[in-house]
DNA sequence: AACACTATACTTAGAGA
DNA sequence: GTCTCTAAGTATAGTGT
């Protein structure tokens, strides 16, 4: 789309792969929102780059372009994560799920939880699956300075969690100040 | 990008909506495999549709589409979810954090997690994001049908999240195998 | 409903400032 | 590096089958 056809491969100039993403990014997103407002569906996209900020930087400098808003594009992906392989599955009613639902102490739950469930999210974390899905096979190096900056990180990580919790929390009094206000669209 | 330009809203005619979203889907989905390839980035892209399969069906049939494959899509996500907001952080280490990471009653405490957890996310499902997002001011209709069209819905996704319970388990174990097999890249 | 077609609108690669 | 410009490549709205 452009003077030129393209062959589908890594740009192997860096500057000009970065233009490129930049430009391609932007054409990305606005077609995400596209879809969106013509078809009417819940979409996100998140895009992790590592474009060098400075001549060679000494971090890593991973940084993610998400769609839309964070917090939107987090809703939408722990949708996601409800839903993957049973989806077939038909939604079954018995009596407690109307008690859990409608309980005035959800609230109360939730609190007592956010402690140890912050343990178990960073638990989570330790499963780095980026690292997990592209580098399966790790040089056996582990020395011990390997493990106390991967030990960094999750306890730096902690806080993040934390907000995140936080945002749930949100979220579930937002819903439960809505009352029942449900659809007839999901009969 | 067509016969005629179309105004960015909602496209009334279901049938021709349905038509543009596969059309722009596959559109979407191919210019996300290219910016991966060209640009060399790690992307990921997850839409719900809601169109029904055959007239008007009873479930809510909805559906996902996910780029690339779920599992990849997956780790995308998980690294999507530490990173939002505080990247600037600086990872600091204490003891805990060591503690923590190597404890080996990791997977014990995950195990005295799960049966609450499992509460807790299912009360994170009631904040339905398509439903909070789509229809922020929804008819005060509520009959106690619609609730407990809801509440059913709900309920179904208990065992969802159950299997999710599993995987997390699962990568943990994983993980634990693995010893300390850990890379200087985070330092 | 699901294709095939194609005119047209849109995106973007490369170049120049 | 950034920005703009635009030729040229792509995506797709409407149409026909």
């Amino acid at each position: 789309m452009g003077r030129k056809k393209v062959k589908c491969e890594l740009i192997s100039d860096e500057s000009s792969r970065k233009t490129t993403f930049k430009k391609r990014k932007a054409g990305l997103l606005k077609k995400l929102q596209e879809i969106t407002t013509l078809c009417g569906v819940i979409a996100c996209g998140i895009i992790f780059s590592n474009f060098s900020t400075k001549g060679r930087s000494q971090q890593p400098n991973q940084q993610q372009e998400v769609w839309p808003s964070v917090p939107e594009a987090t809703a939408v992906v722990e949708k996601f994560k409800d839903l993957p392989e049973k989806k077939q599955r038909k939604y079954m009613l018995n009596q407690e799920s109307l008690l859990s639902a409608s309980s005035s102490k959800m609230k109360e739950k939730l609190e007592a939880q956010v402690e140890k469930n912050r343990r178990l999210e960073l638990d989570l974390l330790l499963a780095d699956p980026v690292a997990a899905y592209h580098h399966d096979v790790l040089p056996d190096s582990g020395s011990s300075e390997d493990f106390v900056n991967h030990a960094a990180k999750l306890d730096g990580m902690r806080e993040i969690v934390s907000n995140k919790v936080d945002q749930i929390t949100e979220r579930i009094e937002h819903i439960k100040s809505k009352g029942r206000r449900m659809r007839t669209r999901y009969s």
